[in-house]
DNA sequence: TTTTTTATTGCAAACTTATTGCAATAAGGT
DNA sequence: ACCTTATTGCAATAAGTTTGCAATAAAAAA
């Protein structure tokens, strides 16, 4: 099992969540996936029904260890919370790639009307050179 | 009807496309509104078929007349095509607010593996003062 | 103005993605 | 090993969106 399903079973464990074969796959799935997954991915890689596949990774989220990418003309992605939430997506193809967060800067701003804010999310659109 | 109805309205004569109530009101609704709206929202607006008003916004959108808003735990939003793609959202009850251009520098990227990129969306996400 | 052509619409049905209810199962404390 | 109850699988449901097709209506032609 890899080191980041581990960590994260330990947290689960610390939470008071059950440690099921269902959510060690599911976790597995996300540590092995060099990229975002969608959730038919996640259930074509474990032997673990659709219905709690969708449960665990609510259950994740809303825990905070992972996180969600939403893009256009594509569903939901998941990957494990690392904080890095700048990609770059083919709009032929949907590749996403990850882009490294110190080319972008990207400056915490103050919103009138916002008592605070805690997260962003910087989606480029583009043709990756395959479907270009 | 509204000025930015007309020169849409003109624009898609020009390329081709009878002018039709539905695609009058569905065009009144987005230039009307203050704000994005979800398909819902729109069809609520006019006496046309849902269906109808998908079509509309799919051929608008295809036409590069309106753009569309993807925003984590909220529908797909709509609205007439500015440039303009710096948001706020409220996690709570998913309020967004556009944010000045100029209080948020992002520079363009050139990514290993694309040939080009040409838009870009930024979603900051937070709590609106009535929801905290 | 009337006719003709065909793009566009409305309706029904299908499809995709995600959620809910509930009985059966199994994780982890005793 | 047992007991409690969180978690799972299955079936059904819900929300959002797309497709096929006959009926309609916009715009061109007569």
């Amino acid at each position: 099992m890899k080191d980041a399903s581990k960590k994260i079973i330990e947290e689960l464990t610390m939470r008071g969540y059950r440690i099921t074969k269902a959510r060690m796959q599911v976790l597995e799935a996300l540590t092995t996936a060099h990229a975002p997954l969608h959730i038919q991915a996640i259930v074509e890689m474990v032997s673990v029904d659709a219905v709690s596949v969708y449960r665990i990774i609510a259950m994740l989220k809303k825990e905070h260890l992972v996180e969600e990418i939403n893009t256009q003309g594509d569903s939901t992605r998941y990957e494990i919370a690392h904080g890095h939430h700048h990609h770059v997506v083919c709009t032929a193809c949907n590749t996403l790639v990850h882009i490294p967060c110190d080319t972008v800067p990207v400056v915490p701003v103050a919103v009138e009307g916002f008592a605070y804010i805690d997260s962003h999310e910087l989606t480029y659109y583009g043709m990756c050179t395959k479907c270009a």
